[in-house]
DNA sequence: TTTATATATTGCAATATTACGATATAGTTT
DNA sequence: AAACTATATCGTAATATTGCAATATATAAA
């Protein structure tokens, strides 16, 4: 199979699985890392930045793309990219709001 | 290729990546909200509580256990599961930590 | 308009993930 | 001990992910 069986579950739950997939690869990390410490920069800065190849840095931001965590813009021939706030900070929002745990267990 | 080059990112990078990793499915992330729920249950209660086959369900929770994110206890014949909550409350440290942006990009 | 720069897409090989039936293991009850 | 309960492991099929060379596309500069 290899077929996450995404209707068996709720949106939220979804939800929250597509967004820490798409930051479930230190290459994924490094960029937000990186655009956070930029704010902003184009690809190519990503790509001198990171010891992978352009069209893996190219992929890997498609996939930051959409699950909406970073957004990118055209300016002339480049492409500038920055964190999408709103998405972001739902994303803290999210692991913060699972938070209240009580269990005395093992 | 298919692997993922961990050696060519921080120690910290890696360590987002693999926590984040472990609740990129949505089984997983039902399964911690159930054990926030209840906060104590065994791995049969799961079983029972999401729609999955029994070795799919034992699957999902060997991984939440190897990222840290569960521990379990056996506990006669079964195995009591709850939250480890030092690593989740280092997940939602993570997150948070990544916070500061100030981006005017687009 | 040729050349250079910046990014995306395609195609492919290697590996990982998801899911589950069948089966193994181990404690519990009868 | 035999039957039952709870969980893990094995094996396997289907699919997804990672990474990159080659190539395409599109704007900028010469």
């Amino acid at each position: 199979m290899g077929i996450t069986k995404t209707d068996l579950f709720t949106e939220n739950q979804n939800e929250i699985a597509i967004l820490a997939k798409a930051i479930a690869h230190p290459a994924r990390v490094a960029i937000i890392e990186y655009l956070i410490k930029v704010n902003v920069c184009i690809c190519n800065d990503i790509v001198n930045e990171l010891p992978l190849a352009q069209p893996t840095i190219s992929q890997h931001l498609k996939e930051l793309k959409n699950a909406g965590i970073i957004k990118g813009n055209i300016e002339g021939n480049a492409i500038c990219y920055c964190i999408n706030e709103p998405v972001f900070y739902k994303i803290q929002g999210l692991f913060g709001a699972i938070l209240p745990i009580q269990n005395k267990c093992c």
